[in-house]
RNA sequence: GGCCCCGUAGCUCAGGGGAUAGAGCGGCCGCCUCCUAAGCGGCAGGUCGAUGGUUCGAAUCCAUCCGGGGUCACCA
């Protein structure tokens, strides 16, 4: 894979070498060595899979073996001489099937170190947004309830992905798109009411279809204490508008309660109920069916089994089978009102409107059926200038005891955000939603997760951490300077013992990782990343049981400075990427 | 039936054109007079669901099929 892009100060080793390979190519190609106007953008320099085949390694030779007509070996002969005459390059071995194995100077690690101890947290930040504006819409939960533990993948993955694009350089929003004008905020309204009657001494009668949940009570409790009991003789006619904007305000609440406590916060609030009476639907529809995209029609049975009472209707649809929909969609109800998808359509015009250049959306996988017709609508209203992502969040399995536990809104037995933020925390609960794609369904095994045990990646990471920064505690108690400052001027020719060098290689990986991360909107690399950090640190500590050269602590001033440095850089990025994942970072664990 | 996702070690999962396919758990064998053993090292364990295709090269891309899950009219 090819990284064009590159930012001007950011500090990137393989950026760097990257583009004096292609420099030294562009050179062969002038000088007659290569044939001239070769494609490099498929020319990569990446950490090799076994560290036994060096460094770093580039495919140029075996990429440009073809459109050069050359053998591979020869193009990787010539382009290895090149770069041996670079200072930084400390070897350039063909091997495989065309491999350039590269070695570095131990210096151009070592000055690794330095530059991550200088640039700190911002050390892996990146140009490549070029400050392009993204808005990521996730979570969006109903407001009809508290957030729950479904609610909760989205949410993390939503913020993660958004701290890593703001991380890689794009100009970030986060969005909450609030679905307040449907059917299910009147539900809401009459469950709250029946809790109203309630809280006036009357029993309640939660009919089947309403929301039984005791979270409705204190909303009840609130009506009365707005209202005493002048609602009770109302028909509802003329208490559900007000009940209802009531109910679903302290819904928002509670819900921006239960995303504080996991640490989440919005930038943007969007109401799909405020879309309506603006003209904003009707516009963006009326731009729509200037495209040809909305006309009047008939719809065609579903396929499959077709339910009993399924009615030909004549509706207002969309064209959404002009992008590969398997059917048109329905703006408009039999009865002229909207469908869910006519305000979705004015949401993301708007989007568009603000001049973002980015949207992603994070979707529960039950609307994967939604994607396309989103796509399309997006794709039309900004004539395919702005890109629409729309990442589907699989479900969460609960494991307790061995066993599922099952949810179920309607009985009241779903487990909330907030239920599993009080036993777990909120480091927890990101950490383990964010080791697993996207697109896997993950087991939240509450038994393992609250044993702290090594089956928990969250405490192998943050142990790493602690462990930095015990080392960091005892230099100190030692007299040691062990100031950022101090560390970085040390002497780190001091380092350089294979499993030293392994960490550094790790480190220097850093910033190409969170590209990839970011180019692919995949938050989880980072949690795998920091895992694998965290583990050739752990294995550096542990042979200095068994070889004292290779502890932290030295006798000696300078070689200690050295060694606190690397521990100390190790520190820095665990700190920077679970920044990223929004987990802290624990400095102590005993 | 259409669409979407998944199929990699006994289990849970990374990797998603590149070299001998990795990790954790589980199993077996080792490592604490010494910076935190919540840790580390080693061994055993694989037709990367199947078959074709593209490519110098396929677990990875394409096609078809087989399993598993999700979803599918005026709900949101």
């Amino acid at each position: 894979m090819a990284f064009g892009i590159r930012g001007c100060d950011q500090m990137n080793l393989f950026a760097d070498i990257r583009e004096l390979v292609v420099a030294e190519l562009e050179a062969l190609m002038a000088s007659g060595g290569l044939p001239s106007g070769l494609d490099l953008a498929g020319v990569a320099v990446e950490p090799p899979r076994d560290a036994g085949h060096g460094e770093m390694a580039t495919n140029a030779a075996m990429v440009l073996a073809k459109p050069a007509g050359m053998q591979p070996r020869a193009i990787a002969d010539a382009l290895a001489a090149r770069l041996m005459a670079d200072p930084r390059v400390a070897g350039a071995d063909v091997a495989g099937p065309g491999f350039l194995n590269l070695r570095l100077q131990p210096s151009a690690w070592q000055g690794l170190v330095r530059d991550v101890l200088e640039q700190g947290e911002a050390y892996g930040r990146s140009a490549l947004g070029q400050g392009r504006r993204v808005n990521v819409e996730f979570v969006s939960a109903n407001p009809t309830g508290p957030m729950h533990v479904a609610h909760a993948r989205g949410a993390v993955v939503g913020d993660a992905l958004a701290s890593l694009l703001d991380f890689a350089g794009y100009a970030v929003t986060r969005e909450y798109y609030i679905n307040d004008g449907g059917g299910q905020v009147d539900v809401l309204a009459r469950s709250a009411y029946e809790r109203y009657r309630e809280a006036n001494g009357l029993s309640p009668e939660i009919a089947e279809g309403l929301y039984p949940g005791d979270y409705l009570i204190p909303v009840g409790e609130a009506l009365k204490a707005m209202h005493g009991d002048r609602l009770l003789d109302m028909p509802e006619s003329e208490w559900l508008a007000e009940v209802r904007v009531f109910a679903t305000d302290m819904m928002m609440a509670m819900i921006r309660h239960d995303l504080a406590a996991l640490g989440v916060e919005m930038d943007v609030y969007s109401s799909e109920k405020a879309l309506y009476g603006t003209g904003q639907i009707e516009a963006a529809l009326e731009r729509l069916k200037g495209l040809g995209l909305i006309y009047t029609g008939v719809l065609e049975p579903p396929k499959g089994k077709a339910p009993e009472d399924w009615e030909a209707r004549e509706q207002t649809l969309f064209r959404s089978t002009a992008f590969g929909d398997d059917q048109d969609r329905p703006v408009q109800k039999s009865d002229g009102s909207w469908t869910y998808f006519a305000p979705d359509i004015a949401y993301h015009w708007n989007k568009v409107e603000r001049g973002f250049d980015e949207l992603i959306n994070i979707f529960g996988a039950d609307h994967s059926g939604y994607v396309k017709r989103l796509k399309a609508v997006v794709a039309a209203l900004s004539e395919n200038r702005v890109s629409l992502d729309i990442k589907l969040i699989q479900l969460v399995k609960l494991l307790k005891g061995g066993q599922i536990v099952k949810m179920s809104k309607r009985a009241g037995t779903f487990v909330t955000l907030r239920d599993l933020i009080d036993e777990v925390g909120p480091d927890v609960v990101r950490f383990v939603m964010l080791t697993r794609k996207n697109d896997v369904a993950l087991d939240f095994d509450f038994d393992k997760v609250t044993e702290q045990s090594k089956d928990n990646p969250v405490f192998y990471v943050q142990y790493a951490n602690a462990r930095v920064n015990s080392i960091l505690r005892k230099a100190r108690e030692a007299g040691l300077d062990v100031s950022d400052a101090s560390l970085s001027a040390a002497h780190l020719a001091h380092l350089g013992h294979e499993a030293e060098m392994g960490v550094i290689r790790k480190l220097g990986e850093w910033p190409r990782l969170v590209e990839i991360a970011a180019k692919g909107h995949e938050p989880h690399r980072v949690a795998f990343y920091l895992y694998e950090l965290a583990s050739d640190f752990h294995g550096l500590w542990n042979r200095g049981n068994e070889d004292d050269s290779l502890r932290f602590l030295q006798g000696d001033t300078a070689k200690s400075q050295a060694k606190i440095a690397l521990a100390r850089a190790v520190g820095v990025v665990i700190c920077a990427g679970l920044g990223i994942l929004g987990v802290t970072p624990v400095e102590e664990m005993r």
